[in-house]
DNA sequence: TATTCAAGAGAGAACGTTCCTTCTTTTTGG
DNA sequence: CCAAAAAGAAGGAACGTTCTCTCTTGAATA
């Protein structure tokens, strides 16, 4: 029987994905068709169609997968037992997020996919559910490293770090938006605004 | 000549625009068809064609317009010349932004408008082109803020106004999209958050 | 003032296209 | 040699747009 062996299947699929992604980026959330995914990955509408259910469900995948592809990127930056301060914090995170895709050199950046999520979210159920608890889970790891700089006497024992993990997960996904957005948004300009208002004078 | 008078049919055209604002918030962007739009409307195929091009025109208009008014309702808070510490300013500007919508009690939140925006941008050159200078402007007015505080003496002079303009705008761009995407991003939060760090201990 | 008329404005059916999916045929590999 | 996998043509629905017909309106006319 030539059954494809499984891992084969796994890169397939996720070739897939990636040519998903990249019409994703390059047309848009409302312009990209199956048609364009089937092309750009080389193989045939029935290939395609052996490996994802429809259309929905690709979008959804390569949404879904990218995202927590990100996530587990930056997790060892949240989960540092002696986090830096919030500026430096900052700047690991970011430049992380920045070079995710150039690492990789598969032209992908997953920032813009993720922010065509958002928007498709809003009228996908599935994917909403999943967006949803990725962003409080990472939300949660933020908590957690404000947790450690009170305890570390760095911050206000006083305040709440659910609170502050609210304003620091805007501050990245802001930075998504305002890159995909102006195209300028840069990392160092944002710790050293970071810097700039911690240290205010008054 | 049986002409309708410019003031319907500015009217007639703002109904339209409401119609299609609808729809993106409660289909999402990839799901709102022609068919919807008018439907919504109560108007006929023939009328809303004689009001714009096609539905490039009507998404577009419906996004910029609606982003536009925004700022038209946050420029004031922006333009004090004697502007609040930070916390209060991101108070107003929050709290002025997530009440616009309930209002107008019009039912639209302009903010998920303006997000399915973000990524249909990425595919309209000529929305692109407006949402870029849109954002633009309103980064110059976050920096013309920044000076203010810098004479006023609660602000390091040596601090770059156009790094911290990019950071409020991050924090606002990323404030929309929590709430978007976790439905409990809050004003109040935010604004906790940004005293609490800005009063730290080190 | 009542009537007529021409053109703007609206309604909705119809058209051609595009798009997602399915189905049949062909190839491939153990 | 056989079944899994891929290919690609074809089907059927949905969508954006156009086109024609009707209605409305306001001014010109008697």
């Amino acid at each position: 029987m030539p059954k494809i062996s499984p891992e084969r299947r796994e890169e397939r699929r996720e070739h897939i994905l990636q040519a998903a992604r990249l019409c994703l980026q390059e047309h848009g959330l409302e312009a990209v068709s199956m048609e364009m995914i089937i092309a750009r990955s080389g193989l045939s509408t029935g290939a395609v169609y052996g490996y994802f259910k429809g259309k929905d469900e690709i979008i959804n995948a390569a949404v879904t997968e990218g995202t927590a592809e990100l996530g587990r990127e930056v997790a060892p930056i949240l989960r540092n037992p002696e986090p830096p301060p919030l500026p430096e914090l900052m700047r690991q995170l970011l430049s992380t997020i920045e070079d995710f895709g150039k690492d990789r050199n598969d032209g992908i950046d997953r920032l813009l996919v993720a922010m065509h999520g958002w928007s498709h979210s809003q009228s996908n159920p599935e994917l909403k559910a999943a967006t949803l608890a990725t962003y409080r889970s990472q939300r949660e790891l933020f908590a957690e490293t404000v947790r450690r700089w009170q305890s570390a006497g760095v911050l206000d024992p006083g305040a709440d770090p659910e609170e502050i993990a609210q304003l620091l997960v805007s501050i990245v996904l802001g930075f998504a938006a305002q890159r995909a957005l102006t195209g300028d948004a840069d990392v160092r300009a944002h710790v050293g605004a970071l810097e700039a208002l911690m240290c205010r004078r008054d």
